[in-house]
Formats: structure tokens, C-alpha cells, sequence
DNA sequence: GATATCACGATACGGTCGTATTGCAAAAAG
DNA sequence: CTTTTTGCAATACGACCGTATCGTGATATC
């Protein structure tokens, strides 16, 4: 056999590549020959990793959840407890409109997709699903209010996360406003928990 | 003098047609040609009421901002006081989901736009800001609860509704659970003011 | 009614799109 | 060293893109 290279990696470098185009120009800009350039390789090469533009779209789609789900789980990698981990998740995505403007402007390029595409659509379910339902177990786990419902309140939470990103993305508010909201809601829910710095002024 | 034609009428019939293209393809699938059949017009006259592409997409934005803003103002109507017209307008965001889904996915499109466009991130900042103002006015104009910021509180509100119209758009929650969602914490900041259904049981 | 003006359609053109096809260098297997 | 399989580049081709240009019919003015 000849020489082998890793058919994962490459895919994913190009993948990375269209996320990035996703991001400046929208999914319009997704093209083979701007990928190719993007990725600093040629157009035959983006043609022999993937079978189409449909394929390398659905790639790009579930190389970018993977990004959003490392992102979340490196900011709450050395978390201090529930409460603290729910913060830090909440945290971690109203500053993707910061630290990762990428990730999160192709999100909405392809939420647009979502809504006729069953197959980026469920993508996009699942990825949701997934932090709300994490975010309804961390609620459960760190002593809420009585009159909290952690399925609805999750709800609330993420897309109160979401919306904010959007603001921040736009610099509508900066990172700190955003945050603060955010603990300023944390610190109703829970009210026993100690929400942000150790010592709130 | 020849003919006469509503050119402004005409401009914002073609550019209709072209959010619909957004909402269904991404900014990807405006294209004048698209555009033209999606109208019912011939290419030609696309070309004659825009200059270019770019003026096209250009008024489409701002016909977006219209759309949105008609829908806002026209489901607080017959509000019945400062808190029933704040539950209303947020209530209106959430709801673009079902109700209105071509403008809220326009709107997506456009945000990705809004990052590098100087113009289109104006406009785009320029509406949430009205918005927010709206909302912090009306805030602090039905007697909200000793520790709200009207002008964070608006963010938070805002925010929330934002986040909820894109899960009410994918399915993952429904209108009634979004709608209980808003109700829920426009109850906790306005302790005195009746929200949502005048007998609550 | 002649005429200038405008709405609108049709066509043309260079460029880029997505895809198919071909050619070649490199390396493991014999 | 030969062979064979794979990685990758290059080119070709039809379709469609955005834009420019020209042609035509209708109408308000003179």
C-alpha cells in the first residue's frame, strides 16, 4: 500500500476551513475553490476528501458541534460544584460571541439550514438537547429555589445564554454586562449557592 | 412623462421576495435570478429597480427592519397598560418563530453579515437598541421590584426572548412553554403588576 | 399625432460555480 | 526493481452567477 496519511484529520483541517468561511461571508461563501484556498490546498484535494458540497457541509456541521461541545467542556473543566459548573457553562456560551465568534456565526448559518435540512436539523436538536438537559441536572443538583422548575428554568437559562451571545457578538454589551446578568440570575435560583467571585462586594 | 409605477412599492415587493429567499436558503440563495422568479418577474427588472446585488441585499435589510418592527408595534396594539405592552413585545420576539419565521431567519442571515458589514451591523444595532430602550422604558414604567435595573433588565428580557424565538423556531419548545417561560420572570420582577392571564389559577 | 421618456424584457458576456475526468508522483508489496 | 495502489494536482465542461447592453411597447407631454 502506498503512502497513508490520516483521512480524519485531513477531512477535519478542511472542514475547519468552511467554518471559518461560514463565519465571514455566511453559508453563501462556502464555496470548493474559497475552501480550498482557505485551507491552503487545492481544489482536487477538497473534491478527494468529500463527495460533494452536501458532504462536506454535513462535515463541516459535525465538526462544529464537536468544537461547541470542546469549547463548553474545557470551560468547565476545573469547575468547583454544580452550581459553579452551570455558571461556567452559561458563561461559556454568552463569550462564544468573544472567544469564539467562529463557532457561533456558522451556528446561526446553519440554523438557517436546519429549519429545511432534517439532517443539520437534528444536529442542531441534539446539540441543544444535550446542554439542556446537562443544564437541567447541574439546576437539580445545586440546591434551587423551591418554586424552580429545572426543565423550564433550563430552558430559560440557555436561551437567556443564547440571546446574550448574540448581543455580545454584536458588542450591543460587553462581556462583563452580559456576565453579570447571567450571575445576577444564577444568584435568584439558587439562592444558597455562591454565585461569581468568592467575595461579591 | 411616461407610465408611472410605485417605485418604492415595487422595491419592497422584489425585496420581500428576496428575505423569503433568505429565510429559505441562507443569504446563499439570493440571487437575482432566484429573486425574479420568486417575485414573478423577469431579470431584467430586478436589475432596474436595484443597482446591483449589493443595493438589493442592502434594502432587503431594511425592509427586514421594517417587517419586524410592524410586527412589534402590531402586537401592542390594544395593550393594557406599560406591563401588558412589555409582555406583549417580548411575547411578539418569542413568537417570530411560528408566527413570523422568513423575518426571524432573514434576521439570522443578516447577523452573520452584520460582523463585517459596516452598514448592515448599523442597522442591525440600531433596531435592538430601539428595542431595548423600549423595553427598559416600559420596565421602568410599570413598577418593577426594588432591585431591577431597567436598563440590565432589558438586556436579560431581551436576551431571553431572543433565545427562546430560535428554540421555538426548531421545535424544541413550543409557544405556551416559551410564553410560560417570559410570564414566569416578568411575574418575579413586576410583583404588582397582572401578567398574562387576568384570573391566574 | 408626433415624440421623448420610462418600464420592462431579452440577450450577451466574462467569471465562477460544482463536478467529472485525467495524469502523475510516491510509497508499500512482491 | 517492478508493480500496484493511493494521495493529490490539473484540466475540462456545462450551468449559473452578476452585470452590461440593446430592443420594444406604452404613456404623458407638446
Amino acid at each position: 500500500m502506498p503512502k497513508q496519511v490520516d483521512h480524519a484529520a485531513r477531512r477535519e483541517e478542511i472542514a475547519q476551513a468552511a467554518l471559518r468561511l461560514c463565519a465571514r461571508d455566511g453559508l453563501a461563501g462556502v464555496t470548493i475553490g474559497q475552501v480550498a484556498q482557505e485551507a491552503g490546498v487545492s481544489k482536487g484535494l477538497v473534491q478527494h476528501y468529500f463527495a460533494g458540497k452536501a458532504d462536506l457541509l454535513r462535515a463541516s456541521a459535525h465538526v462544529l458541534r464537536g468544537e461547541i461541545e470542546r469549547h463548553i467542556l474545557e470551560a468547565v473543566r476545573d469547575a468547583r460544584g454544580p452550581a459553579d459548573t452551570l455558571r461556567r457553562v452559561l458563561l461559556a456560551v454568552v463569550e462564544l460571541g468573544v472567544t469564539a465568534p467562529i463557532p457561533l456565526l456558522a451556528g446561526h448559518a446553519f440554523l438557517a439550514r436546519a429549519v429545511a435540512d432534517p439532517e443539520i436539523r437534528d444536529l442542531y436538536r441534539a446539540g441543544g438537547d444535550a446542554v439542556h438537559r446537562e443544564i437541567a441536572a447541574l439546576l437539580a443538583a445545586s440546591a434551587p429555589a423551591p418554586d424552580v422548575d429545572p426543565g423550564a428554568e433550563a430552558h430559560a437559562l440557555l436561551g437567556l445564554a443564547r440571546g446574550l451571545s448574540d448581543g455580545v457578538l454584536l458588542g450591543d454589551l460587553g462581556v462583563g454586562d452580559a456576565a453579570a446578568i447571567v450571575d445576577h440570575h444564577l444568584r435568584r435560583i439558587l439562592p444558597g449557592a455562591a454565585i461569581g467571585s468568592d467575595s461579591p462586594s
